[in-house]
DNA sequence: ATTAAGATGTATATAAGATGTATCTTATAT
DNA sequence: ATATAAGATACATCTTATATACATCTTAAT
């Protein structure tokens, strides 16, 4: 049981947003910062931005912000705008579920229940919260420019 | 956000298993039952068997059982021994984590909670609750041999 | 001895996910 | 105005996890 790293980088994307003073950020700053795809953090990028999460600049000077204080952004909530499908059994998805159990089987509630209690625990924490010790996380950051 | 096909199937054996008021399947017969494919199947039995939570028998008249009451195989237990991973994200592997972030970030402890609710709302419940209602449920079996 | 069942190891296919390439659009500094 | 630095978008490809298939071995009842 795993998230995807979309999901991941899509944490990562506003929790160095959050730690950053100015809290000012470029693509190719955050993909050398954590050293992954560049490409596949454009897509990232976009689609936070797309729901509200951050906010982008295009053109020369160009970057991307929290459209939000860090405080009132819910990791449960990024986690379940980000994550492809939260489709935990085969019964979960319409579309592919073939079980001859059907209704009559009580897992999928109880999976149900399972995965509602793992999105309620995000939903207690931001990403505030994420970032709280932000001194030592400064240091790893590169300089003001 | 899923579990492995393999944890569905292994969970769907053990219901079935439960279900059987003699508590005596084949392979073939679960995989025609489920119309799933027997060879995986085949390893999905395998495996519960190592992990004691079914036996079974070889030879003319073999298949498997139960090893203990459908109400003492509790769902998080069998989750837990049948899902491959937990690397909710990629910090979660230490063999994959390349995060700069490493211990100075919150969200793996987060993550983690939220994972150990996940599975304790499992805990709480066992194949026989799965199975609770056993009548509709046996209609959908073949009749007794 | 035969047969029906599971055990085991290896190989292959499939699908999801991650990444790469190219091009387009927008903003702004000069 | 124009060049340039940024994000936006669409499409292609690579990788890996997962699922499935195949072949062979082992065991037990008849």
């Amino acid at each position: 049981m795993q998230l995807t790293r979309y999901t991941d980088y899509s944490l990562r994307v506003l929790v160095y947003l959050g730690m950053k003073t100015d809290g000012w950020a470029t693509i190719t700053e955050l993909a050398e910062f954590y050293a992954i795809s560049r490409n596949h953090l454009v897509k990232v990028v976009h689609h936070l931005a797309q729901q509200g999460f951050i906010n982008t600049l295009r053109g020369k000077h160009g970057g991307m912000a929290l459209a939000r204080a860090p405080g009132l952004i819910g990791i449960g909530d990024v986690v379940r705008r980000t994550e492809p499908n939260f489709h935990i059994a085969e019964c979960f998805n319409p579309t592919a579920d073939h079980c001859v159990l059907g209704p009559n089987c009580r897992l999928k509630s109880m999976l149900n229940e399972a995965n509602l209690a793992f999105l309620g625990v995000l939903d207690r924490y931001t990403i505030a919260d994420a970032v709280a010790n932000q001194g030592l996380l400064a240091s790893l950051l590169p300089g003001p420019k």
